[in-house]
DNA sequence: AAATTAAATCATGAATCAATCACAAAATTC
DNA sequence: GAATTTTGTGATTGATTCATGATTTAATTT
């Protein structure tokens, strides 16, 4: 069991309910919860997860979408309308991407969605950026890329792994174009534009050199940033 | 109908005006705001917006980025650039990531972002923080900043360590800006926009200046104003 | 496997930007 | 309106960041 991983948070034990009606899935969630250092308590149907609430209310819900009796949005509904309720964060499991389009339009919110198949470390990644701004409300809105990587954008702050990264101006910059369509190749000439559209002298060494220092300062999230021979540059997920 | 939990908050109830054109998001905003016992009016286009703002002053807006008929930073702009609507905190609803910048570039931009998909629950805290910031910058009360910094700002009076700090006008206006959005970066132009908004020849080593000499005179708290290399300054806690 | 090409790395000089200073210009105070 | 305080300017200094060309390493082609 490894608590360490854990110490960033608040020291008491946070409980996770699960509310998933496949049991291999909701034991997958289950066990890299716990190794983290979670406590969990899986439920396959609705009525068994409103029993237990009464009892005791969980730190955070991983609720997926689609259960055979109720539907996952009825359960989020009710519980956010229910005032003692309501500020358990709840974690979506959805089976496609573009469903998460539907709960955005739709009148509730999650405060995080994960869609289906996901990797274990990811949803840990997830409940833990989840529970961590619910200690620190006053902190900004940090968009959030690959599970470890943070960004805040007001306050020109990046974070990998909850860390801070001092990221030169221009490495920022570097980082937001290649974050702007993820997996999109920049060639060279494209960068070099972006980061500066009035020098045209610049040589192309010199992206380089700032995907070096970029990769260097962004430790683990540094290999994401992929090299396409002969043709540019990419953030890969 | 939970009213405790705005115990925090002056007692006169706090009215939201939404401007949000997909009806659905507007009124998950709303039933939520209501249940922390704000009262909300939502609007679907900057037209009816506007013309209720002439009969009432709400006392924070929540604004979508991206409204159809207008942009929301049209919106935005329009109510700072007005003395009589210019104090109403905004704050701005995005869909993507590259939209912050705007918003941050924005000279007085919005006082707070959310990204979409967002949940409620963190919606609410922020309007919560907004208004409480609002509330302590008019306050008779001193407010504290960083264990070692008070501010008088009825008094026009600053103390660092208990020892008082003899700031001039535009220090203190300086200062007050930069706590305003505590860890939030302006620029230059910013800064000396909210110093003297009429008087636009004023060079960018000017600001230099100031946050040199607010820095000297706040001694050991001065050091929490931070430079951010071709972007502005900053102060962080 | 050798040759070829491109990317990663490194050290260094150039360029940029912030901090500081001394002084001039405004604005306040007396 | 003289004196004093505050604000703005331009120059100088110092530190950081950026750009470059050479060199090493890795990938691809023949």
């Amino acid at each position: 069991m490894n608590q360490s991983q854990n110490s960033s948070l608040d020291l008491p034990i946070k409980t996770i309910f699960i509310l998933e009606d496949e049991p291999d899935i909701a034991e997958l969630i289950a066990i890299n919860l716990k190794k983290s250092g979670f406590k969990t308590k899986e439920f396959t149907n609705a009525d068994l997860f409103y029993k237990q609430l009464k009892k005791e209310k969980p730190d955070l819900l991983i609720l997926d979408l689609m259960l055979p009796d109720t539907d996952g949005l009825e359960v989020c509904k009710s519980l956010r309308s229910n005032s003692s309720y309501s500020s358990i964060p709840i974690i979506m499991l959805t089976a496609k991407a573009d469903e998460i389009d539907k709960i955005i339009g739709l009148e509730l919110g999650a405060d995080d969605y994960v869609t289906k198949p996901f990797s274990p470390r990811e949803l840990v990644a997830r409940v833990k950026a989840v529970l961590r701004r619910e200690i620190d409300l006053n902190n900004q809105d940090r968009v959030r890329v690959a599970d470890i990587l943070e960004i805040d954008f007001a306050k020109f702050e990046v974070y990998v792994e909850g860390k801070k990264a001092e990221l030169t101006n221009t490495e920022l910059k570097l980082l937001k174009l290649l974050l702007h369509k993820k997996g999109w190749v920049y060639s060279r000439g494209q960068i070099l534009d972006y980061l500066d559209p009035d020098d045209k002298g610049v040589l192309d060494r010199t992206v380089d050199v700032h995907i070096k220092n970029l990769r260097e300062k962004l430790g683990p999230a540094g290999k994401l940033i992929k090299n396409i021979r002969g043709v540019g540059y990419k953030f890969e997920v």
